[in-house]
DNA sequence: GCGTATTTGATAATAGCGTATCATTATCAT
DNA sequence: ATGATAATGATACGCTATTATCAAATACGC
């Protein structure tokens, strides 16, 4: 009847992809990449890691008006993103301009925000 | 066998809308607004003409993650997006910090940012 | 190795937003 | 006023991202 949780390659796969990547992957860069080292790795199975990950906290979801979401390591501390308008990859870009919330119109109450940058990335950027 | 524009009454309503509101709006706040000026107003006529006016450049769209466009005037010059997490409705923020830009990593070639805050707007703040 | 509960993967189903279709209505030059 | 034609509104359709379904495969305690 235990509801115990099973080490599979599949979860294996993910789990270091996520751990090792240093930007933010969507599902379908996680299947691709995963789909090397795991042979017919199923959507479903991603979506669904992905989503456990997430309920640990072990990761975050990186959302980006548009485009699918992307998902990181969770112990990065505080930053932001940088999409490239090329290769459409997303990059994480460290810092932060704290004063961001002074913005706010007077009686908002600011309790997070999020600063996208767009571009071409190094590698696009030729 | 010409091609012109005609004027509507359901033209002169959104029109009227977006030209007064202080914040952008979704296509399903316009058709709200405007259902109380055009009697059956239909969605359609709100995507069509919300297309038109933005093809003309006489309003941009306001993308936030998640969310419906929201669409604005677009004579009001640079700024940022302030959501409320309660009403969700979407506020224009003042000013900018203008070397957000400095955070990309090097290489990276920035041409433009979003920022958007979260938080309670005035009202909602209670 | 066995047995069973969990996991997987193919795919159907859903959800939300936006576009296409088309018969009807309304505008506007004449 | 009239007629050609553009605009409207109801609704069917499409697209993308994600979730549900379920039979087959797999993990793992014994």
């Amino acid at each position: 009847m235990g509801e115990r949780s099973r080490k599979t390659k599949q979860r294996n796969a993910l789990q270091e992809i996520l751990e090792r990547s240093d930007r933010p992957l969507s599902v379908g860069e996680i299947l691709e990449a995963a789909s090397r080292r795991v042979d017919g790795l199923g959507v479903a199975t991603v979506y669904r890691t992905v989503g456990a990950l997430l309920e640990t906290g072990w990761i975050e979801a990186v959302e980006i008006p548009g485009e699918p979401t992307r998902y990181e390591r969770s112990d990065k501390g505080h930053h932001h993103h940088f999409q490239c308008e090329k290769c459409e990859r997303v990059f994480d870009v460290a810092g932060c301009l704290e004063n961001l919330r002074r913005l706010a119109p007077p009686k908002f109450r600011v309790r997070e925000h999020a600063v996208t940058l767009y571009g071409l990335c190094a590698a696009c950027a030729h």
